[in-house]
DNA sequence: GCAAAAGTGTTGCTTATACACCCATGT
DNA sequence: ACATGGGTGTATAAGCAACACTTTTGC
């Protein structure tokens, strides 16, 4: 294979956005209006404007996309592919963000969003090389879940322990113990802060409500249950 | 601020290269010949070209710069800095690369490697948006010294289990209990292999020689000592 | 013998796991 | 009363830090 000299691209900035559905994990996927890949299903995402900077422009993104206003709980940058022919219309890099949003009311018709929609986290072919970016990104959003205070970005404010326990669940796939979950988060320093509140559920002792804490990494980790089995 | 439409970008693909020499973490810098910041210290780094794949680009540009043949035992995409203005002649996104890699002898005159030397990390001046993205790289590195067998990637095979103590505490800066660590390492699945032979070192008991080891991740991991202390 | 680095044993503390048990609500 | 989820206590096991101690070399 012989390369040539450099070439212009264009930036496309590509959302993983995910959330927790009936206990599900759960990724905004949308169905491509245009070529290439028309009728496919796809990532979300959109070319780099002049004047933009990354970070800006996967918000940008976010928000066309989802509807969310005001301040993200967590939008980090994965990664970036850039394999020749990734897009039938020429060089095209496209760097990843990976979002993590509490449960959503609903695409939002009437705008960006409206070929959107929520999916369980399957076999789905997508368009591009989108099935390998997703997967990228789902095995880093399990990962930072053991280190980052990410789980609560999963969660509407306030939120109980329990609500925090079912993201876990959801994005390792693993039940935990509620007990012991209970204690470690509640001891964590700077974790989850608690409100004062409660929240009664339909059935049972009503909960104590937390809201995030300060914390930007967590110490001692959550650990994930036997990651390495032989 | 106003954005505009798509606009067209050079990628550069940019090294972090980074070895232990002395006890102390080191990486490659090169003094720029050409303008922008012509007579600036920065990162190694070129162009992708034409049919180039990232990893393809960012290997080449470590043989270019370190003479190194052969496979490398840790080179692996960190981030993407695409913000308006960090480059002056254009938009220009930058893919960055960490590479790990043993002491070398020398940067090789003769090659485009010969404005190349390996500086300590400090502070000092680094062209464009060079500083924070060092500053990220080494952060990363910190951290997947905890998760990832990469340690052993600064070592020359065959090493002993002090060479690879020597590599934790060059890159965290904290000192190490030898028997403790010695212990850890050689019971962690996986990270390490027995060659059978030993070497001699000027003084003291002869030492077992190891291999790298077919883990790709640390369980449980080595952890650094108490990185939030308040 | 002595210095120096490798490697092992042991102890005491911290942390995790498993699970018994109690609490507070709706029906 | 009882089902249901929230939350605490506790015993056992696993892991880790500190350090005494032994091994094997060069001088």
């Amino acid at each position: 294979m012989t390369t040539g000299p450099p070439v212009a691209f264009h930036i496309a900035v590509d959302l993983v956005i995910l959330t927790v559905r009936d206990g599900m994990l759960a990724v905004l996927l949308i169905e491509r209006g245009q070529e290439p890949y028309r009728g496919w299903t796809a990532l979300p995402g959109g070319f780099l404007r002049d004047g933009e900077d990354l970070p800006q422009a996967a918000e940008r993104e976010l928000r066309e996309e989802t509807g969310l206003g005001g301040l993200t709980p967590y939008l980090e940058q994965v990664r970036t592919y850039a394999a020749p022919g990734r897009d039938p219309r020429g060089p095209v890099a496209s760097v990843v963000y990976l979002a993590i949003v509490p449960h959503l009311p609903n695409p939002v018709p009437g705008t960006d969003a409206a070929a959107a929609r929520w999916s369980a986290i399957d076999t789905t072919p997508l368009a591009f090389d989108h099935e390998r970016i997703l997967g990228d990104a789902i095995e880093q959003a399990r990962s930072q879940l053991e280190n980052r205070p990410v789980a609560t970005a999963f969660c509407r404010e306030p939120f109980t322990i329990g609500d925090l326990r079912a993201v876990y669940e959801a994005v390792w796939g693993v039940p935990l113990d509620p007990r012991n979950f209970h204690r470690k988060v509640t001891s964590l320093p700077g974790f989850v802060e608690d409100t004062g509140e409660v929240r009664c559920p339909p059935t049972g002792r009503p909960a104590t409500l937390y809201r995030r804490g300060p914390a930007t990494s967590l110490y001692p980790p959550v650990q994930r249950p036997t990651p390495n089995v032989d």
